[in-house]
DNA sequence: ATAATTTAATTGTTATAATAATTGTAATAG
DNA sequence: CTATTACAATTATTATAACAATTAAATTAT
């Protein structure tokens, strides 16, 4: 253990390693902005001196990392689109896929890291949240008993997610948020009880309270009790984690 | 919004894609199990029926996804190793870095994850948790006042979030730790303090008590005060998350 | 004008050959 | 007999060239 030089590997990079990392620095320090059109291959073949088969292989691993997205054509090429959170939401779905980790499991963790994050939200009581919220509140009670209803309140713990403040929680909130989506929506969907609908809107309003007069810790009890009494009506017995696409084999 | 169709990509999608695909399949389903080799170029060439740079675009998608590891010469070829927490780590803190995250952010994250996680230990009471617990705990008192001293305390932190049985919790913890590592070793061994060290120990022996009587809250509330106390030693004014490698040339 | 067609630009795919890295083995020196 | 060296076999890596498929724009036909 703690060894005394760094091991870390020093195996030879490949060029199209080299190539793909030059390109997702100058991505990532954003050199290159998002939306931003690369040249087309024929001249990224020219600056970097190597081969088609390399270049292709270094925009295929900056594809996978999310970072690019390359369509074929006239005016064809590769544009810049990352770093995404497909990628990461992608990637944290395989390993917990992998660990066969219930959907149970996921919610669970969500219902202990959201009720802090409503806690800053409330702590910071920026306006501009409040507007935010509000006209998602809004919209639920317009739409209530719709089937847009979920898709809503799935939205309402979004944007409070983001109004934290804090990019990491959010991030993973959002990760989580991702993994979980397809799951909870079927789920609502099947007990559609009106009742429950009255009291996510009620509760979403209530927040929207706690939120405006500053309450943070009324805020993170509200929503962990609202999460605790949510739990058994989306908690789907034994499902997995699932990330992987239908692979159409053409 | 909520299409009454799913407008998700209906690109066509590359013959590298669905070969990467297929045998990503065969790997998060198991049927490829990791540590396996999986047949070399030549013959994955020949049962897939695509060119040799068809073939290598798909190893390098999966590659990138941190699912195979390829080594060349005699022996060599394509071997199973994940799904891996490492390229996790890579999207998120990809994502973070972006966003010009902070890594007080980040310890923020962790400093409301960590508490919960050690609740959730002290409440399942696991005796083999807290043999593993005890035996790090020795370790660090041995190695007390070294420079391995961090490590262990890492070590600790680690250990912990795994035995919170929350799969989903311990995962994203993880990907933490990776993003946050580097800079906070660096950090603690700056500033020294032996001080510090002594009530990390301290600590740490604090909290096993508590999770071998059960004490969930008390365990939760320890740590919380724990990291509240620790925060200005590991706090970098503004140092940014990065996960960018350094890219030798050659 | 509008529709159909052609053309040009660009990525996708295949094929072949040469190069570099790794491992195992045989030959050689001490 | 052991250790070093040289060589051969295996395998991935890179390079080059040609052709196919897709898309956008320009041109032509009606």
């Amino acid at each position: 253990m703690q060894d005394a030089f760094q091991t870390k590997l020093v195996k030879p990079k490949k060029s199209s390693e080299i190539v793909a990392s030059r390109l997702r620095l100058a991505i990532v320090s954003g050199e290159l902005s998002k939306g931003e059109d690369i040249p087309v291959e024929r001249d990224l073949i020219e600056s970097f001196g190597v081969s088609r088969a390399t270049m292709r292989e270094a925009l295929r691993i900056l594809e996978t990392e999310g970072l690019l997205e390359i369509t074929r054509g006239a005016k064809g090429g590769a544009k810049v689109i990352g770093p995404t959170l497909a990628l990461a939401s992608h990637a944290v779905g395989m390993v917990l896929q992998e660990q066969d980790t219930l959907i149970a499991d996921v919610q669970i963790a969500r219902q202990i890291i959201e009720p802090p994050a409503a806690r800053m939200v409330a702590e910071r009581r920026s306006p501009e949240a409040i507007t935010m919220l509000e006209a998602i509140i809004a919209e639920e009670e317009k739409a209530a008993g719709t089937k847009e209803s979920p898709f809503l309140a799935m939205k309402f713990h979004e944007i409070l997610v983001q109004l934290s403040g804090n990019h990491t929680l959010s991030t993973f909130l959002l990760v989580l948020h991702e993994i979980h989506e397809g799951v909870a929506i079927a789920l609502s969907e099947k007990n559609n009880g009106t009742r429950r609908n009255n009291k996510t809107i009620e509760t979403h309003r209530a927040l929207v309270e706690l939120i405006k007069a500053g309450d943070g810790l009324g805020a993170e009890n509200l929503w962990r009790d609202y999460w605790q009494w949510i739990t058994p009506f989306t908690h789907p017995e034994s499902a997995v984690v699932n990330v992987l696409e239908n692979l159409e084999t053409r």
